[in-house]
DNA sequence: CAAATCACCAAAAACGTTTTTGAATGGAGC
DNA sequence: GCTCCATTCAAAAACGTTTTTGGTGATTTG
């Protein structure tokens, strides 16, 4: 056999008698033959992977949202033979010195990142190198492909459900509102408002920074005179621990207490009171960015965009007012 | 500059003029030059990274417990410049598989992984080879590098305790007793009891498979005519689910009924009743992998192995027996 | 002044593939 | 016998580094 009928062989060429290929392959396995994966990439100019860039969890509790994704996006991928890597980065910086190392060595086809701002850094530097990436979360560019969830009509949604079990003193606790996400989510809670009538007190809104827990934050909203008799929380680690607050406060929350999430953790339901949040299908966020980067490394130029439909999950958290 | 003089400054060697070394480098900065990836591993033959193999979750829930080592992991990894990649395995052929791929590929050069077996053939795939790796776990071979936690002490200080806050009843959940940790857990349980005088009831033993929650588990118990007054669990997500099914049997856990878990999830003190369990310094465990690894790279041929302590995160799950 | 040292150079080899090129072989069809 | 086709071949180029070799010229040292 020769170097190149064996290259041809294993790397699935036509003209190469499926008998030979077949005999080529047996032996391969049986030596335990594997194409260096250095060489390989640097003669074909192409690494097949594509990389996911972690954030670092959410203030001491891991952040479980990303994690769903790994299924679907994997399956993805797969099915083109691409393989997914994932890195951790600390901060925002560090995600961009990834990004930029990622890309300068030619380490991956392509990148998949989230926690998106409305201009950001990030999306700029890929973008005028044009390569390849999806994100997870819009920005004010609508040039670059993305799959995201609509935090608009979470928040507005959540909100609204709270009017309608009969609040009207509602506060909301945002994650940091230098992302994208928790912007529209913020907005979809003031107009939820502005639709009922409520007059907007911006007591009732405050931003949970990644080092401080939803129970310190509630604490300071409640040390500031806010009197709310319902929370809408940017994810169920702030909402975990605004149920903790208010306990502390005299409030048990799903009796005269109402707290809505956002995210649906695995424990979620095992929560007393067992939490009413947000849910999405993870597999498929995973999955339509796996296929949005395969068409974008298959040569697609226009860009894509896809929201994620969430869906309330209504347990034991919320409930009337008190007062209605 | 010469190609040679450029390399020479770039990769830190000794005889080239520090004012050309930081004109060079300052240059290569500027119009953003860095060495390409697979060139210089295909030169080198070495990748400078580390890659952790991820098992899938347990069960639904994804598994907390390896993302805390990730930070520690990475910080010991840079020091000598490594980086680290996680690629995750859907099951334990997954696992094989892909520590074949990277291993022949040439993809790393090292791996880390976790979930051991008292036999388990990736290891011996990998000492054939003398692939540098270590695991998160013991096996039945002492010859390989390991950090572990002692899971045999979990289980007896747990059964321990809760021999000594009056219970006689006391069951066990187990992780699937595949994993060497699993065995180790319920020998401690075991031991305990039996140093108590309490006699072994089979029938106080069950093993959550994957597939199971402990909501499940723990029903089947009880429908198999155990009476148990106290359980210990071989994770907090059992233990979640065997408070959630002892309340359905109209058991109040923290007050006529004990439950200790293990690990410490991020969640486990906002449950009610908030969950004792058992924590480790996931941070040690980690940075200890990392230089492990690092020595091994360095080329160390003795074998280590070390145990990383756990204590006992005393909450409101476990309680005196009601009868004593 | 000769010798040694320093800082750099140019050229080439090597890493292990993939891909191209042009040719050889054997069998089928005319 | 001739052409045509399918299959295989050998050889070489290319991918972008790192590392070695054998230098050159300038500066310092003895």
């Amino acid at each position: 056999m020769s170097v190149s009928t064996v290259s041809r062989a294993l790397n699935g060429y036509s003209d190469v008698n499926p008998q030979t290929r077949s005999k080529i392959e047996a032996t391969a396995r049986e030596i335990g033959y594997t194409a260096n994966y250095a060489a390989s990439v640097l003669r074909r100019q192409r690494t097949r992977t594509v990389t996911y860039i972690a954030s670092k969890p959410w203030t001491k509790f891991v952040d479980p949202f990303h994690l769903g994704l790994f299924d679907g996006l994997e399956a993805a991928l797969q099915v083109e033979g691409y393989d997914l890597h994932v890195v951790m980065a600390r901060d925002f910086d560090g995600e961009m010195k990834i990004i930029q190392r990622l890309v300068e060595m030619g380490r991956c086809d392509g990148v998949i990142f989230g926690r998106t701002r409305p201009f950001d850094e990030r999306i700029d530097y890929l973008m005028e190198r044009e390569f390849p990436f999806v994100t997870l979360g819009r920005t004010h560019r609508n040039d670059h492909d993305w799959v995201d969830r609509d935090h608009y009509r979470i928040g507005n949604a959540a909100t609204r459900r709270l009017i309608e079990l009969g609040h009207s003193r509602i506060a909301t606790l945002s994650t940091p509102l230098c992302y994208t996400f928790s912007e529209a989510a913020v907005k979809g809670y003031r107009d939820a408002l502005r639709d009922a009538g409520i007059a907007h007190d911006p007591a009732m809104e405050a931003e949970c920074s990644p080092s401080q827990t939803g129970e310190e934050v509630f604490g300071d909203m409640l040390a500031r005179g806010a009197k709310p008799t319902a929370v809408f929380c940017g994810n169920d680690i702030i909402a975990t621990g605004v149920i903790s607050g208010a306990r502390r406060h005299g409030l048990e929350p799903g009796r005269d207490f109402a707290v809505i999430g956002c995210d649906d953790v695995p424990l979620a339901t095992y929560l007393r009171p067992a939490l009413t949040t947000f849910a999405q299908d993870l597999d498929a966020v995973g999955r339509t960015m796996g296929q949005m980067i395969l068409s974008r490394l298959d040569g697609r130029r226009e860009s894509e965009g896809t929201v994620i439909e969430s869906f309330l999950i209504a347990r034991e958290s919320d409930c009337p007012a008190a007062d209605a």
